[in-house]
DNA sequence: AGACGCTTGTGACCGCGTGCACAAGCGCGG
DNA sequence: CCGCGCTTGTGCACGCGGTCACAAGCGTCT
């Protein structure tokens, strides 16, 4: 696995796999929040979380010692702390490309704008769906790209277009400076270095379980390349 | 990590990280298969599938011996040979439940039947979206879902509800008797140690995006708990 | 003030997964 | 029939991640 220079001065590198672990302790902490409760044990939140209490520990001391022993953590600060590091205290303006039928219930889905991530265009090749409303916003061409990127400061692109369109796409938002992809199209997407890529494959994920229903085996919960 | 007993006859146990990985390769083959191709290399395939060489020999060793030295894979054998292993060579009823925009996205999906992945039957609590049709089905009541899962042989549940209601319809999935769940709805759902479970969190994907550009890191493919 | 109970933070160990590098082996050409 | 080139299959070493178990430390009660 690529490791990368140290080249940020943070001194704690926080590792891969608990930055895939703080969305969910986020979750778990606006739960208990809601419930009016100001300390959480690392117990509580490893119980909410679906996961061990060491490793809530261990995951929340790279972000620093934000818990007081014999008594737990102060679910304020925590979510704070926690939205900080997620970046979730910044706007992050998403474009989603493509608007079959994924595209155009991601564009309707409430747990993105929920979590902070404001959906600002929504881009397709097809001339035939250019101009049509979807929510609160209007399909624009693929060739308005870069300068809705521009404009709208776009941080994140969705691609929810067929695997064929997938890579041409991609390059256009490199092209137009977007540095955070999130992929939903079954196809293999090459992203210069400096882009983040992640993708989400649904035909994958039910390969996996049934893989693992014929041999008589149990799928754990998480992903992989 | 939670090791298995080794209750199947099969001396070579697949790991985890291989079976993640099958589906990608599948893809990969179905593209050169595609082009009349009959045989690849390791690199080639790793090349299409997007990860390293040895990665994928190392992996396909798992399935058996199924390449010639100096020559290659046989395109024609793998994709049987990998196809048999993930199960595709069987039939796997998936039910949807929970009819809001995502759930209604995934019935339409091409890309669920184009893998084999057969949906059979669209189930929701809202008496108000039962009997209305979507796609070639008829939205049906969680009453009947037992009965559904029987007659139907379900044998894949994904869940497309709220948060809330995730949990409640996991619980009836596999007092109904399916073992293998996939959870869109954001949610921490338990299901007992026979029952296979995978998730899928948008918002969680976004979040660990938003992440690696806040720090100036680059977010790699993988997902993870 | 001192002791006790509870919870954090972390040192240590262990196992999976990864990638390198090479030996084994197949096929072709001379 | 022998040698050469190419590609697989794998032994090995290393590092990340997970878990255990315990010391450190806070608060409370007597």
């Amino acid at each position: 696995m690529g490791r990368e220079e140290p080249d940020i001065p943070e001194a704690r590198l926080i590792p891969e796999a608990t930055v895939a672990r703080l969305p969910l302790y986020y979750r778990a902490l606006l739960q208990v929040a809601d419930q009016a409760i100001d300390t959480v044990s690392s117990e509580q939140l490893a119980e909410l979380a679906g996961v061990n209490a060491a490793k809530v520990r261990k995951d929340l001391s790279y972000l620093g010692s934000y818990g007081t022993r014999g008594v737990g953590y102060d679910v304020d600060q925590l979510v704070r702390e926690v939205s900080r590091e997620l970046g979730l205290t910044r706007d992050w303006p998403v474009a989603i490309l493509g608007l079959g039928n994924l595209g155009r219930a991601l564009a309707n889905y409430r747990g993105f704008s929920a979590r902070g991530f404001r959906i600002v265009a929504l881009v397709d090749a097809d001339p035939a769906k250019v101009g049509e409303r979807v929510g609160d916003l209007t399909i624009e061409p693929v060739d308005g790209l870069r300068a809705i990127v521009d404009e709208r400061r776009v941080a994140i692109g969705v691609i929810a277009t067929p695997a064929d369109s997938a890579q041409a796409v991609a390059d256009r938002l490199v092209a137009a400076g977007v540095r955070a992809i999130l992929n939903f199209a079954p196809a293999v997407v090459v992203v210069p270095p400096e882009v983040s890529l992640r993708k989400v494959d649904l035909a994958t994920e039910l390969q996996i379980l049934s893989f693992y229903q014929q041999h008589g085996r149990r799928a754990r919960d998480g992903a992989g390349v």
